[in-house]
DNA sequence: CGGCGTACCGTACTTAGTACGGTGATGGTA
DNA sequence: TACCATCACCGTACTAAGTACGGTACGCCG
């Protein structure tokens, strides 16, 4: 140890990720920065580099953070309830991190919490009869979906049931007069209805994609 | 206008905003910077400023002209047919500028090009006899796929035909040993197989979406 | 009790975004 | 023609962020 004057738990790899990820949630991915991070952590800004090699490292760590709460599907229980049960859980934890799909995309290294993730998922789809061939077919598929909802409920300008309405308007005020009428329409007649909340698109999708991964199982 | 001593067409906000896209498609979205972006204009970093207000402007806009690049549904045709044809249009567009994905997250104030394409999908879909509220659900789903799809292979360690099989040996090589049996197997019954290319997952998934479509239109 | 490893830190360098205030050419006007 | 306003471009410099490099003190071991 050293000048451990301070009162609390030492630094560590783990608690420098949960920081990250609480200051990634709260402010945005552009708000986590070295030196935020080690004021969070009460401690100064190259503290910090003695747990963690570099920036790019507490990036691929948050990320893998994010795969590590969501639920795994049991191999040997019913395919579909397990699917089911995981990319709803999946959905959640990119909602609460809507920072993570960014970071995806630049990430090619992944982490613990993402292999066995990914190996368990692949397990569940062997185990309930998909060939190798199947289950590649579906997990890509699966997961596409998962993350490209994801993407479209991180660029809404709105979140949550009846919220949508108001910004919708509020957008539509700048159009040109008659210009894009699908998507007025759509606003008018869907969007701004009461109860309207775009993560109940989620179910509908997610259906049809088992649906069509049971028939194509036989 | 003023000091034009230089030869070649001044410098506007297309010409700023096309040498962004080349730039981020060179050498990723983080070697795009203001300075660089200059240097390649061949003007100094300031007098971008004379033609988008900050950085944030400019990742606004080349969103939108990947936007864009995707070839548009013609309503009244064939839906599936229109549908295919813009959804594989997507897919290369994002896999061209493979940055698109993860700025879009963090983006919530649509251009006109990307206002025009959505107006345009819902309009096929409106034509082709979707209900509104079918066409929310349709329209939800087709661009998760496309955009979760993009996100996986923008994230994927290696890219195009044939160049999977070495990149994932690599990686398990780092394996402990036994560790993640379903990836190995994966791996090796799949991904390693000469002419493997994950792109080709895409039809699979596609099409089992524009079925599912399909049977919900009647 | 002296030396050493470990955990933490001070300083400073580099790169990036961009505020602020020029500066000179051009085109309009008297 | 003389003037001037405007507009496109730029020089300088400030702030913030990542991080290299070399301390520095605490506790432990011998």
């Amino acid at each position: 140890m050293s000048r451990r004057i301070k009162e609390g738990p030492p630094l560590s790899r783990e608690r420098v990720l949960r920081a990250a990820v609480e200051l990634a949630d709260a402010g945005g991915i552009a708000s986590l920065t070295i030196r935020s991070l080690a004021e969070r952590l009460d401690v100064k800004p190259m503290s910090v580099y003695h747990h963690v090699a570099n920036k790019e490292e507490i990036l691929d760590g948050i990320v893998d953070q994010v795969f590590a709460e969501i639920e795994l599907p049991r191999p040997g229980g019913d395919w579909r309830a397990e699917m089911r049960r995981r990319a709803d859980s999946a959905r959640r934890a990119l909602r609460r991190h809507s920072w993570a799909i960014g970071l995806m995309e630049s990430r090619a290294t992944p982490g613990a919490a993402s292999l066995h993730h990914h190996d368990t998922v692949l397990a569940c789809l062997r185990t309930a009869g998909f060939s190798v061939e199947q289950t590649a077919h579906a997990y890509a598929l699966l997961d596409s979906y998962i993350y490209g909802f994801a993407v479209q409920e991180a660029g809404l300008p709105f979140e949550g049931a009846d919220t949508a309405g108001t910004v919708a308007e509020a957008i539509m005020e700048h159009f040109p007069e008659g210009a894009y009428p699908h998507l007025v329409e759509m606003a008018a007649q869907h969007i701004t209805k009461p109860g309207y909340d775009f993560g109940n698109e989620f179910g509908f999708g997610l259906e049809l994609i088992l649906d069509g991964l049971a028939s194509a199982l036989h």
